[in-house]
DNA sequence: CGTTCGATGCACT
DNA sequence: GTGCATCGAACGT
């Protein structure tokens, strides 16, 4: 399969590594089994100073992950109900992370649909459009928060694949910091979020 | 097509 | 007690 991404991938500057997570793929093993997607959009959080990160108020028990070393996962519950994954960047000590918004479904697409609804008919390219939605269909919980990205059940690799030109535009969702454009995605890709319809 | 709004849990003030 | 790094059903146009 693909090549794991080594802790170095992870020890750069924040925005470096949420475009190079473009294009990656995020992997998640289970007992159900395997689901992964390509990576077409990411959102950079850095430092005590940027208002929308966590660690805004400074170190607190939540959000420990992001002081910690490169390469381990934060995940937390949004709004009670979502839960989200983040990649943490930079060295420790340095609270810093990316954001992984969406994925092009690439692994295991039917057990993603029957995690996200297995009631209703979702398109594939909606499965994991969000980042509330595709921690439901790879089936990432708190229990997958501080993983160890580079060996553990979850994990991110290179296959090779070629996501698209990006663009860097303002991070979705919060009411603060709106004029650091550090989302990146890939315009073209329909799986990404609040993108228009059709290809 | 567009916008509004309720669900729901927990960290933090 | 307040406010979310969200989602999708339920409206209105």
């Amino acid at each position: 399969m693909g090549a794991t991404l080594p802790r170095a991938f992870y020890a750069r500057p924040t925005l470096t590594v949420a475009e190079a997570l473009i294009g990656k793929v995020l992997v998640h093993r289970t007992a159900g089994g395997t689901a992964a997607g390509m990576i077409v959009e990411t959102e950079a959080y850095i430092g005590e100073d940027d208002p929308a990160c966590h660690a805004a108020p400074g170190p607190t028990p939540r959000n420990a992950p992001l002081y910690g070393p490169p390469g381990f996962a934060y995940v937390y519950l949004n709004y009670g109900i979502h839960y989200l994954v983040n990649v943490v960047t930079e060295d420790e000590g340095s609270p810093a992370a990316v954001l992984i918004r969406a994925l092009e479904p690439l692994d295991n697409v039917g057990l993603m649909t029957k995690r996200r609804a297995p009631d209703r008919v979702v398109e594939p390219y909606r499965l994991c459009r969000g980042p509330g939605n595709l921690t439901r269909a790879l089936g990432i919980t708190l229990a997958e928060n501080r993983l160890d990205l580079t060996s553990s059940r979850l994990r991110i690799e290179d296959r090779g694949l070629v996501a698209g030109r990006v663009s860097w535009g303002p991070r979705i969702g919060i009411r603060v910091a709106m004029k650091r454009p550090w989302r990146c995605f890939v315009p073209e890709n329909p799986c990404v979020s609040h993108a228009k319809r059709r290809a």
